[in-house]
RNA sequence: GGGCGAUUAACUCAGUGGGAGAGUGCUACCUUCACACGGUAGAAGUCACUGGUUCGAAUCCAGUAUCGCCCA
């Protein structure tokens, strides 16, 4: 047979790839009714690139999907892509500045018209990637948060909000990216530790010699400064109280107000008042009525109002600020301060606090519901962890700012009346004014948030706001699966989004995974220069290798720490499985065996064995992939497979394989047979490449059954347990031969013989029933310990001092030629001998205690009696044994 | 400042009340007719620390230390 000797993934992965998409086996239709089973992907930036987090969160959401289908479920996967409108708008406006052109000189109509090309041409990237680890998407279903259908449901879901009263337009202070040109929500400014400076500024008081000193980390904002506050309740305030103080450098006289939110200790305990550029400021001026004065440009310059740093950069003007209030004498001091700063979670920049009109969604009417369903359990969070952390978001939740500034993305569904000034919001353009009939209208310039598409995304993509069948089968989806980063970005926005728009929640099981980091701990990113690039690994490892190396090393919602060396895990299963399918399919001759047909009654120890043990491992694999322990999962199947299949019973059953009893050969090779079908099932979803070139090259053993466009393991059945195989008295049997092969071995390897040397072994069982079942196993128990034979004598006293060792099933003796080393053997003994009853006293400790009998339960006394049972007669076969060579 | 997570073999990590585990690495031997991306045998741990609960704690509780994340 010409199959090669070591498994390259590359030629394998693409067929399999492209027989999957071609055959669309995995497309889901409600019209194919049955029990749903559905998730929605998290559709990755259309600007995106396969990296390593894409990788856990597909493959994770692949087993599942994978898993589900082959359980007969009606499994859907969808998937889709994001139109990310800042990074997006981003990368296209990066492009066109290389032909030294801005949005600007393109215009709006035109400039979107580019980033369609660019999408068309650039956007279907990860798509692709996606396919290419594997990925049972149901790809004729792929959707873009742009797509006609998806932006009326955006739409939809603007006006209905906004007709609800829970859309709103108002003038807040909100996070400005000066780089990126536009507001952002809360959530998109991410806070971060910087050293920057705490600066202590001199304010003269009005008409007196006295000074205040204020405590600012953001000494340019000081330039729109409408007032001085302290607390009430501070004794200075009273003297200060009705006087002014005078802004430095502006000359602008500042009131003195007195407000309970001036936390006394904090700087000096005296506060700048600034209501366009900090929330709290912003606070303060509404209850006492201050106005506000803006200083900076949208670009993050200094205005007008900055007086003498009109046009500076803010940063140059922090500086320029502090030299002349420093020469001025007006300038205290000033500290090294570490404190959180918000920046652009699309560019980094520094954001700025800023007053401006946008438009906003009042959350909390949305938040109560999402916050029940969860409370309820309607709604679970794996791991329970992010229940907490979803409920503290939940419950303090603040307004959603929606709009953008930008050109790529939903524009807001709003026509201003240029005659009236009526706002006029509606589902399509308008002809007149609502209230004027003026045909003067004028649409909002601006967009919607991204996330006000994404959080539509387990219903728009079924298509909401039709009524469709497929909505109606599907909906809600199963499981979504995500990392927390974009726990309040996403899933909370979605399980409010579902409640208001379907009534129902969106999804019932969330699965939060780790975060995909090096191997020092740190968050992989481009920038830093630390990732590994998926698509190298599948190319050097293979794509089931990536995916079953990140799975099995990914513990259930931990981070996962990666370096290349981890694929190799992965790489070497492969090739094993690949072996040992390749060893079988030699040995199994043109007819493809049949585990039915076999009379059960024939079976011999070893098969019932391993079938035993595979019966547990396919009821351990369900119990952990139902629990979303998916490392366990596939450290059952590789422990089951490598180490149980391969290494024992394969091994074990090679004799008959190589022996010419026919019938023998045919129920050995129909055990080997069945099992590698079933494990492979059960590898499916871990490696879907594999398992299928395996399986159809199985199946189309003897060329009775070619493979065929429409059979394929990925919607064959899922493997069941059959009880009746599960026998553990068996599997303690068998393990003691093992025990007995892995004692014959140890013997050899401490007195040194070489592995050619063949050797006489003497087992002396410790009961007829122990006789019987070696002799039966002696060929390849033979065979595994290159034993010349195997004695089996019941009284065997030897005459002369051979080592030995003392086992479950007896104690094994092995023959050399000539003399021992007496002593040699006696410190062996007595040193395996010093374990034992070290064990055998902790052991009794326990058993005496009275407090322990009268406690523990009646399962661990009784196992605790066996072992004690167990562990004397080894030290009495110890002791005898050592007796015995001291004698001689 | 609040919350969460981690601390177990040389390394990377599993293990949520009852005999300390895996992978890699290490040591020795083996290229034996599936696989050296392999096989056989072996060495290796005060389960961060201090208390507590319990007949019994890596596991539960409290506190301490170190590292990391999230929120303010």
């Amino acid at each position: 047979m010409d199959i090669p000797k070591q498994y390259s993934p590359k030629d394998t992965e693409t067929q399999w790839e492209s027989f999957w998409i071609q055959n669309k086996l995995s497309h889901a239709s409600y019209a194919n009714g049955g029990t749903p089973y559905s998730i929605v992907i998290p559709p990755p930036n259309v600007t995106a690139a396969l990296h390593m987090g894409h990788a856990l969160n597909n493959t994770i959401q692949d087993v599942l999907i994978r898993w589900r289908r082959m359980q007969g479920l009606n499994a859907l996967w969808m998937p889709g892509t994001d139109h990310a409108g800042i990074a997006t708008q981003n990368m296209v406006e990066r492009r066109i500045g290389a032909e030294g052109k801005t949005r600007y000189d393109l215009g709006r109509e035109k400039f979107v018209e580019k980033v369609w090309e660019w999408r068309e041409e650039f956007g279907g990237k990860i798509i692709n990637q996606l396919e290419k680890l594997g990925c049972s998407c149901d790809w004729d279903r792929e959707r873009f948060t742009m797509d006609e259908g998806l932006s009326k449901a955006v739409l939809e879901v603007f006006v209905r909000l906004y007709e609800k009263g829970l859309i709103y337009q108002g003038n807040y202070i909100i996070n400005w990216c000066p780089r990126c040109h536009t507001a952002l929500s809360d959530e998109e400014a991410e806070h971060r530790e910087i050293e920057g400076g705490l600066y202590y500024i001199a304010y003269h008081v009005e008409d007196s010699d006295e000074k205040v000193v204020v405590a600012t980390t953001r000494p340019e904002t000081m330039l729109g400064d409408v007032a001085v506050a302290l607390n009430p309740k501070d004794e200075r305030y009273a003297r200060l109280k009705d006087k002014k103080v005078i802004l430095p450098i502006i000359g602008r006289a500042l009131q003195v107000i007195a407000d309970e939110f001036v936390d006394m200790s904090f700087g000096t305990g005296i506060v700048k008042v600034t209501p366009a550029h900090d929330p709290n400021d912003f606070e303060m001026g509404r209850r006492h009525n201050l106005e506000s004065v803006n200083v900076m440009n949208e670009n993050g310059t200094m205005n007008e109002n900055a007086g003498p740093y009109a046009g500076m950069d803010r940063f140059a003007c922090r500086k320029k600020l502090l030299e002349d209030l420093k020469d001025r004498y007006e300038l205290v001091k000033s500290d090294k301060h570490i404190h959180a700063v918000g920046h652009c979670y699309r560019c980094h920049t520094i954001v700025e606090p800023r007053l401006s009109k946008q438009w906003f969604v009042k959350m909390k009417p949305l938040a109560e519901p999402a916050i029940q369903v969860v409370k309820e359990g309607k709604v679970k969070f794996i791991p329970k962890r992010w229940e907490k952390v979803y409920l503290e978001w939940m419950e303090n939740i603040r307004d959603w700012c929606i709009s953008r500034q930008i050109w790529w993305g939903h524009r807001i569904p709003v026509w201003y009346c240029q005659d009236c000034n009526e706002v006029n919001v509606s589902r399509t353009e308008p002809k007149k004014c609502k209230k004027c009939s003026s045909v003067k209208l004028v649409q909002d310039e601006d967009v919607l948030d991204t996330w006000f598409s994404s959080w539509l995304w387990p219903f728009s993509t079924f298509g909401w706001p039709e009524k469709t069948p497929d909505l109606e089968f599907f909906y809600p989806t199963n499981t979504l699966v995500t990392a927390p980063e974009i726990l309040f970005f996403w899933v909370a926005r979605m399980i409010m989004a579902g409640l208001e728009f379907m009534g129902d929640v969106p999804f019932t099981h969330v699965y939060l995974h780790g975060t995909v980091r090096d191997d020092s701990g740190t968050k992989m990113s481009k920038s830093l220069g630390n990732t590994i690039d998926p698509l190298d690994v599948i190319e050097e490892f293979g794509a089931d290798a990536l995916r079953f190396s990140i799975l099995l090393i990914t513990a259930q919602g931990q981070d996962v720490y990666l370096s290349p060396a981890k694929f190799e895990i992965g790489r070497n299963f492969s090739n094993k499985i690949w072996n040992a399918s390749r060893f079988l399919m030699m040995n199994f001759g043109d007819k493809k065996p049949d585990l039915e047909s076999v009379d059960r009654a024939l079976f011999t120890s070893d098969d019932r064995y391993i079938l035993a043990l595979l019966n547990k491992t396919i009821g351990a694999v369900n119990i952990a992939l139902d629990n979303y322990r998916f490392n366990e999962a596939a450290q059952v199947i590789y422990d089951f497979f490598w180490h149980s299949y391969c290494d024992k019973y394969i091994e074990s059953v090679k004799p008959i394989l190589y022996a010419d009893n026919e019938s023998e050969k045919y129920i050995t090779r129909s055990v080997l047979f069945h099992v590698l079908d079933q494990v492979l099932k059960l590898l499916h979803p871990f490696m879907p490449f594999l398992t299928e070139d395996l399986w159809q090259r199985l199946h189309s053993l003897g060329g009775d059954e070619p493979v065929k466009s429409d059979k394929s393991i990925m919607i064959s059945s899922w493997p069941a347990v059959d009880e009746k195989l599960i026998d553990d008295e068996i599997i303690e049997l068998v393990d003691r031969k093992f025990e007995l092969l892995s004692a014959g071995r140890n013997l050899r390897s401490e007195y040194d013989i070489p592995p050619s040397a063949e050797i006489t072994f003497i087992f002396k069982p410790e009961d007829k029933h122990m006789a019987e079942y070696i002799a039966g196993e002696n060929i390849s128990i033979m065979k595994l310990m290159r034993a010349k034979e195997i004695n089996i004598i019941e009284r065997f006293e030897p005459a002369h001092p051979m080592p030995s060792a003392v086992i479950k099933a007896g104690i094994i003796y092995m023959s050399l030629d000539g003399a021992i080393d007496k002593d040699k053997e006696i410190q062996r003994l007595e040193a395996k001998l010093e374990k034992i009853r070290a064990s055998l006293s902790a052991v009794l400790k326990k058993l005496t205690n009275q407090s322990f009998i009268k406690n523990a339960p009646d399962a661990v006394i009784e196992k605790e009696r066996a072992k004690e049972d167990e562990l004397r007669e080894q030290a009495q076969k110890l002791e005898t044994t050592l007796e015995f060579i001291r004698s001689m």
